[in-house]
DNA sequence: GTCTATACACAGATAGAC
DNA sequence: GTCTATCTGTGTATAGAC
C-alpha cells in the first residue's frame, strides 16, 4: 500500500501504487466461486466473468436487476444462455455472487489502506479518499450494490447491511480517537459519520452529474474533506 | 402557509398549519388523471387510489417495481386484477402516474413554503426544513421515486431529473443571494448545494437507520442546518 | 364498478449436439 | 466449453359475467 503521507495521495497514485486493480476483482470472483463454476480453465473463466459482470452492470444501470432478462444478459455479454448458466446456477445466484465478491474486495482494500498509519487525522483523510477512489474505480459495482440490495436473500442482505454499518463505524472510531487526542472538537461522532457517509455515497450515486460539471474524484475528495474539517476544526 | 419566523417551525406545525396533507396527495392524483381513470365517482376512486398507491409503496420497498407483479398488487391492495386496470392502462402507466403526481405535489408545497419570506437565511432554513418534513410525510413516495426513476420512459425520466436539479437550483440561488448581502462566506455555492442535497436525501433513503437511533426529523433538520451554518458562517 | 376466468407472450432454466 | 432448441412456469392484460 502507498505510504499515504497525505498530499501526494490522489486517484492516480491510488491506482499505481496499490496492489490491486479492476482485473483483480474478476480474478477474486473466480477464486471464491471456482467450486460452483463449471468452467475449470482460469483464464477462460476470468475473461467470461468480466464479460458477464460488466454486461450486468450496464443493463442494470438502465433497468435494474429484476428488469434484466437472461436473454438481455446473453446478448450484451456475447455469451449464450447455456454458457451463462455454467457460471452460476440461477439468476439470483449471480446477484449474490456479485454482492459478495464486491464486499470482500472492498473490505480488503479499506483495511489495507490505513494499516500503516497511526495519526488519526491522516487516517481519517486516507479513509475518506480511499473510499472515494474505490467507488470511482468500480463505480458500477457500488451503484449496482446499493440499488439491488433489497433484492438479496435474507442472509446476503444482512451481509450488505453489516458492510454498510462497518464503514460508518470505522469513521466513527477514528473521530472518537481523534477527539481523545484533542485533535477535533467535541461532536456527536456517530451522527457526523453518517452525514459523511451520505457525502461519500453521493459520489457513486450521482456520478453522471459530477462528471458533467467537470468535478473529478480528487476534487470531490477535497470538497468532502473541507466540509469535515470545517465542521470539526472550527473554533468558536 | 405558516409564518415561518423560524424557531417554532417544526414537523408538528408543518402538518397542522399547512394547507395540505397525505390525503390531498390522492385527491390530486384523481383530479390529474380523471380522464384516463374509468371510475367516475370521486369518493370511490380516491379511496382505491390510496389503496393502490400505498400497496405499491409497500411492495416496491421490498422488491422494487419490476419485481412487483400485478398479482402481488392485487393481493396487497385488496382489489382484483380487473379493478386495478380500470385505474391505469398498463403497469408502466402506474409508475408514470405515481412519479408525476408526487412531483407536482412537492413542487407546489416547496413553492408555497417560502412565498412570504424575504430574508435569505430564513428562506434557506425554511427550504431545508420543509424538504425534510415533506420527505417525512410521504417518505415511501420519495424512496420509491428515487429508486425507480431509472425505469421511467424517456419523457418522464427527463421530468424527474428536472425536478431533482430544480431543488438544487433553489438552494444554490438562495446561497448566492445571501452571499450578495454579505450574510454568508464566499464558497462554491453550486457544489455546496449538491452536498446539502445529499444530506437531505439521506433522510428518506436511510429512514430506518435514523429511526433505530431515535433521531426524529426535527433533530435531523437541526443537524443539517448546523453543518450548513458551520460551513458558511465560520470565520477564518 | 368489481369480479373471475382465461389468452398468450415471455421469463428462467436445461438437455443434448457439437 | 459453448451452442441451439425447447420445456414449463409466471407475467401482463382483457373479456364478459355479475
Amino acid at each position: 500500500m502507498p505510504q499515504n503521507t497525505d498530499n501526494q495521495y490522489n486517484y492516480q497514485s491510488f491506482q499505481k501504487v496499490a496492489r490491486f486493480s479492476k482485473e483483480d476483482f474478476y480474478k477474486q470472483a473466480f477464486v471464491e466461486d471456482c467450486n460452483t463454476i463449471r468452467i475449470k480453465k482460469e483464464k477462460v473463466a476470468v475473461k467470461n466473468l468480466e464479460k458477464i459482470f460488466e454486461a450486468t452492470f450496464r443493463i442494470c444501470t438502465r433497468k435494474g436487476f429484476q428488469g434484466m432478462t437472461m436473454r438481455d444478459l446473453s446478448t450484451e455479454s456475447g455469451l449464450s444462455m447455456g454458457a451463462l448458466y455454467s457460471y452460476f446456477a440461477t439468476k439470483e445466484e449471480l446477484l449474490n455472487t456479485l454482492q459478495r465478491v464486491g464486499n470482500s474486495f472492498i473490505t480488503r482494500v479499506m483495511e489495507e489502506c490505513v494499516a500503516e498509519l497511526t495519526e488519526p487525522l491522516a487516517k481519517l483523510r486516507t479513509i475518506l479518499r480511499t473510499h472515494l477512489f474505490l467507488s470511482e474505480m468500480i463505480q458500477p459495482w457500488f451503484f449496482f450494490s446499493y440499488m439491488e440490495a433489497k433484492n438479496l436473500a435474507k442472509k446476503e442482505r444482512e451481509n450488505y447491511i453489516k458492510a454498510e454499518l462497518s464503514t460508518e463505524k470505522v469513521i466513527t472510531d477514528i473521530l472518537v480517537e481523534a477527539e481523545k487526542e484533542n485533535l477535533l472538537r467535541t461532536r456527536n461522532h456517530q451522527i457526523a459519520a453518517s452525514i459523511i457517509k451520505a457525502m461519500l455515497q453521493d459520489w457513486y450515486l450521482k456520478r453522471g452529474k459530477y462528471a458533467k460539471r467537470g468535478i473529478t474524484v480528487d476534487k470531490y475528495a477535497d470538497i468532502v474533506i473541507e466540509w469535515v474539517e470545517v465542521y470539526y476544526l472550527q473554533t468558536d
